[in-house]
DNA sequence: CGACATGATTTCGT
DNA sequence: ACGAAATCATGTCG
């Protein structure tokens, strides 16, 4: 964790702000030398300044120290620039300099003299500035913030939704599956991510309004000695907030980097394939090879199967996927598997009805209602069976699968070796398997079996 | 270490 | 949106 509060300090440059834009007295006086124009206002000016400039300068030198807080940052105070007299005596100065101070914030002509300065100033340096305003929404900018908000780094606090899965998760798998594990420390990483953002976010948007604070009142505490408009402190108000939305931007930068690191060390180790557990393969494969005939479990299969084997449904998506394009590459290689499970589930069916014939009273064994099958997969395998078995013959279907696995098992162990040579693939013995047959129109999907035998499997 | 197994992702068609 | 097919990338085994 420790690149990530590295990156995320080191942006805490507010000293260089201090110097950057902020009035500069100096820059008024420039640009005021530049304004040729007005030749006659700047006439009656130059008079009126000559009378008073000598006197302002001392009287700013008093009046001023006192009055502008020092913390932030000394040399670059904009209320120094333009002071011609450097050394200033600690002791007081005559009282008399606080009256002609007075004398002149007073003076009638005051007033109409700040105004047409600061028309003056609209008209040459705000204009020159005003070029470059209007920035609309940096598009960077709110692509940084969509990002973060779909990180869930910025926007409402989601404690619950994430936790509630997180513990469903957990609970799903009885033993503590360390995907979970993985899960929560990635959580817990980004938490710590969008703490850090959330600080800094905060203390930057504080020193933001601090800082304009400060500048404002610097200004209107200037404007009674230099002439400042409304409109140029509201400009330089913009200008401090362009300055630290630039600095949150980088802010912004840096915690989606930091994120998108955490992204790839965590999340994308989804990538890091980890083998399902043998029960979980298990009960896909039974799934699988008992519905052969049509091995696509519906939404409802799937999160059935997601939640016994403790995945996702789009893993199990994913396992059907991969399993029906590899069965069907190499059919050969399966069919050992294939059998297994048809004995498996044969034996479970064997049980079963077994068992339910024992319960109940002898006489229908389940003679011709698939839905007596309380197990999902018996149904199907029954039907696959005895698709493959040829014909419907007219055993019980509580023998059906027995026999038939035995008569596969006996006919298969030799069965399969020109396969991988040539394509052919057994049609008779496959006819059931349309789904994997590309020349075949899917509409056979599923032979008119027994109705309802590919249900029934939410009653498990 | 290499071959194979296997879960995940990508691409493409429907 | 779903599935087929190809592909990627890692896990596992000899």
């Amino acid at each position: 964790m420790d690149d990530q509060t590295r990156m995320l300090t080191g942006l805490t440059g507010l000293a260089g702000l201090a110097q950057a834009d902020v009035g500069d007295p100096d820059s008024v006086r420039k640009q005021q030398s530049l304004g040729q124009p007005q030749q006659d206002i700047g006439d009656i000016l130059q008079q009126i300044m000559a009378i008073t400039d000598e006197s302002l300068d001392e009287a700013q030198a008093r009046c001023w120290p006192e009055e502008s807080p020092a913390h932030w940052g000394g040399s670059d105070d904009p209320t120094e620039g333009g002071r011609a007299g450097g050394g200033m005596a600690g002791g007081g100065l005559p009282l008399n300099f606080q009256h002609r101070k007075h004398a002149l914030n007073c003076h009638r002509m005051k007033p109409a003299l700040f105004s047409v300065l600061c028309e003056i100033k609209e008209k040459t340096v705000l204009s020159i500035r005003g070029v470059q305003e209007e920035d609309p929404p940096d598009p960077q900018i709110m692509r940084l913030d969509n990002m973060l908000l779909a990180e869930g780094v910025s926007g409402p606090e989601k404690g619950g939704g994430s936790a509630a899965a997180a513990a469903a998760a957990a609970a799903a798998g009885g033993s503590p599956t360390d995907s979970s594990i993985e899960h929560s420390d990635y959580r817990a990483k980004l938490a710590q991510i969008r703490q850090i953002y959330h600080s800094e976010l905060e203390k930057y948007e504080q020193a933001c309004s601090e800082f304009t604070n400060h500048v404002m009142n610097l200004l209107r505490e200037q404007s009674r000695t230099r002439p400042i408009s409304p409109k140029e402190i509201e400009r330089m108000v913009a200008i401090i907030h362009r300055k630290f939305s630039s600095i949150q931007m980088q802010l912004k930068q840096s915690t989606c980097e930091a994120v998108m690191i955490l992204r790839s060390r965590f999340l994308d180790a989804r990538r890091k394939r980890r083998n399902f557990n043998k029960q979980a393969t298990e009960v896909l494969n039974e799934y699988f090879y008992s519905h052969l005939s049509n091995p696509y479990p519906s939404e409802e299969a799937k999160e059935e199967l997601a939640k016994k084997c403790a995945i996702t449904v789009s893993q199990v998506s994913n396992w059907f996927g991969n399993k029906r394009i590899r069965y069907k590459k190499n059919i050969g290689k399966f069919q050992e598997e294939a059998n297994l499970y048809a004995v498996k589930t044969a034996v479970d069916a064997a049980n079963v009805s077994a068992q339910a014939s024992q319960a109940n009273s002898p006489a229908t064994p389940n003679s011709g209602s698939p839905g007596s099958y309380s197990l999902s997969h018996t149904g199907d395998a029954y039907l696959n069976l005895r698709s493959l078995n040829g014909e419907g013959l007219n055993i019980a279907p509580s023998l059906q699968p027995q026999v038939d696995t035995l008569h596969r098992a006996t006919h298969l162990t030799g069965g399969y070796e020109e396969l991988s040579g040539s394509g052919l693939y057994t049609p008779h013995r496959l006819d059931a398997n349309s789904w994997q047959d590309t020349t075949t129109p899917p509409s056979v999907t599923s032979p008119p079996g027994p109705p309802g035998s590919v249900h029934s499997d939410a009653s498990n």
